[in-house]
DNA sequence: ACTGGTACACGGTATCACCGAGTACCGCTA
DNA sequence: TAGCGGTACTCGGTGATACCGTGTACCAGT
């Protein structure tokens, strides 16, 4: 019902500006969602690739081995959409279950 | 990392009221999650029964087979409330990525 | 040379939820 | 009385998500 949320999540912060596995594992860290692990990006990274939703750029890094950086390609901020639609949709039942359940 | 949720919205159906589980897909239904099919309703009961977070009683029906009627125990209400704890949490931090992303 | 931080890949796994088929009870009607 | 539609539950199999741990490798500082 609500799986694919963290590769939604993983779309937006691509979404907002190109980045990398290694940042974006931080910035989910520090957006509260704690329990997140490097790995678990990388993978959702490689099925974004593999589905083609992102562009990829290999560059090297200043502070250690290189990075690959993300940007969004046109299939990508369309399946952010849908993301966002179906997010909205669901979270919102589930809120009014939550409250009251009429 | 939202795994589970179904379930916690079948636990708060049962919270409510005891119920069986042919009424609370149709509950679901009502409620605006159409695609939730009445086979993954029943296999959540049956793991809810295993994981003895509810009590079971079957009783007959007078429009067709026997009905099998739950009721949180104990346990039961300690997982809703954890689920309703935990849902607030990450959905509010889904919620804020998605306005705005601080 | 070693440690620690940065950065990615990969195989294996648990579990949720979906799917479909099967069983069975009941009332109505043709 | 046979068949149909609605009610009600069970079960085996499956796909995908996300978790887990390990391995590899680059770089800077001590």
């Amino acid at each position: 019902m609500l799986k694919g949320t963290l590769e939604g999540c993983v779309l937006e912060i691509i979404g907002r500006e190109e980045t990398y596995g290694y940042a974006i594992t931080r910035r989910l860290n520090e957006l509260g969602f704690a329990d997140v692990i490097d790995g678990t990006v990388y993978t959702i990274l490689l099925r974004l690739e593999r589905n083609k939703l992102v562009q990829v750029s290999k560059r090297p890094s200043e502070v250690g081995p290189p990075r690959k950086f993300y940007t969004l390609n046109d299939a990508g901020r369309r399946e952010l959409a849908t993301f966002w639609t179906k997010w909205q949709y669901v979270s919102s039942r589930i809120d009014k279950l939550k409250e009251g359940g009429a």
